[in-house]
DNA sequence: TGGTGTGAACCGATTCACAGCA
DNA sequence: TGCTGTGAATCGGTTCACACCA
């Protein structure tokens, strides 16, 4: 059997998001290259990639809004919820836990963790912040999958310890350094810096 | 003559950060498996992606940290200053403000706006914050050359024409939803939820 | 021997070109 | 006709295999 390709997943992710807003406006129809356009792609990608998931559209027509959304979002999150650990609530934490591309039934920020004691068991929009030393007994306790990384550097890897011994498997790190995990652990680093030197290297072309 | 791959010049920038470290530790020898280790990438791909900028590794020794460096540096960087304008000072925009991978001389947040008059004219980490009305003359002004948006969604658009309107020929959106650009402009989207979606489907293969 | 440098093979992803259909 | 669907060609990037050298 085939098997679905990283890139893929992530575009269903944009298309998934772009038929949302356009279901808001009760677009009921949609082409592949105007779901190309607005999620900066192109026509033939988003046939070649909707492709994978089965006939879904019309020929001359286009796809059905609301049933080309229920497809993505079957294969691709198969009605799991994603349950979030966040460690440090610095303005970024803050950030994160104000996010509103959260502000979804798919993910939930499901506990925040901080060392600092005056800000532990405060609510920032309606997510806890528990002292650190209780995580992996929550984290184990609330399932959550996945945690991100929003202490200082200093600090990354002790919180990237507690969370492969919590059991996540997959990580968000913003700290601007590399933190070592067993194999079976995922990590993605967002690091600032570099994405702001990448995009420079780009206009200098 | 050959063109240098973008990815090529992502990972170079991960070269020169961990070089820098290994500087600062004395350490004046280095090769490109330890190298790889550091920066999560294979042996191999460290060594095409240095051959790139000519043969300035010793066989049988490794590479001579300083020398390295410099040989990136001087390609990727050419002692450029990154200037950088930050628009929306919230959480998130603080976040950046203080954000450590950018205590570096090669990138320079020169200015920051927001439209709350009670957040205008402070300083964060030594940047001033203006209100947006004055920031198309502050960037030509400063010469800028990439922005960051870190305003709530709703505004993203608006922030975004101001930053073509001022010449900016990068941007970095935080903001989750698209903005439209004129075509020479490199918009670069920074989605924490698509991010979470993408590595919680990683781990789920 | 233990490292670098690199052409060739490979692999994944994108684009092309066009068949097929309401 | 104007769209989707898709095999084939192409492109870019990674890995292999090995020549080379202090």
């Amino acid at each position: 059997m085939k098997t679905i390709s990283p890139k893929t997943i992530d575009r269903a992710l944009l298309y998934i998001r772009a038929l949302e807003n356009l279901l808001k406006k009760k677009r009921d129809k949609i082409s592949s290259s105007e779901l190309a356009d607005i999620t900066g792609s192109s026509d033939v990608q988003v046939r070649k990639d909707i492709s994978f998931f089965g006939k879904v559209g019309i020929p001359r027509i286009g796809y059905e809004t609301k049933k080309l959304k229920d497809v993505l979002e079957n294969f691709i999150l198969q009605d799991n919820i994603v349950h979030i650990a966040l460690f440090g609530v610095g303005n970024l934490g803050k950030a994160i836990l104000k996010y509103p591309g959260f502000q979804t039934d798919k993910i939930k920020l499901v506990a925040a963790f901080d060392k600092a004691k005056n800000k532990v068991l405060k609510e920032v929009n309606g997510v806890k912040i528990y002292p650190v030393e209780q995580s992996v007994r929550l984290i184990k306790k609330v399932h959550a999958e996945i945690g991100i990384i929003a202490v200082p550097s200093e600090n990354s890897q002790e919180v990237a310890d507690i969370m492969v011994n919590s059991g996540l498997k997959g990580i968000v790190n913003f700290a601007p350094n590399r933190v070592s995990v067993p194999k079976n652990v995922y990590v993605k680093d967002i690091d600032f810096s570099i994405e702001i030197f990448s995009i420079f290297s780009h206009t200098q072309l």
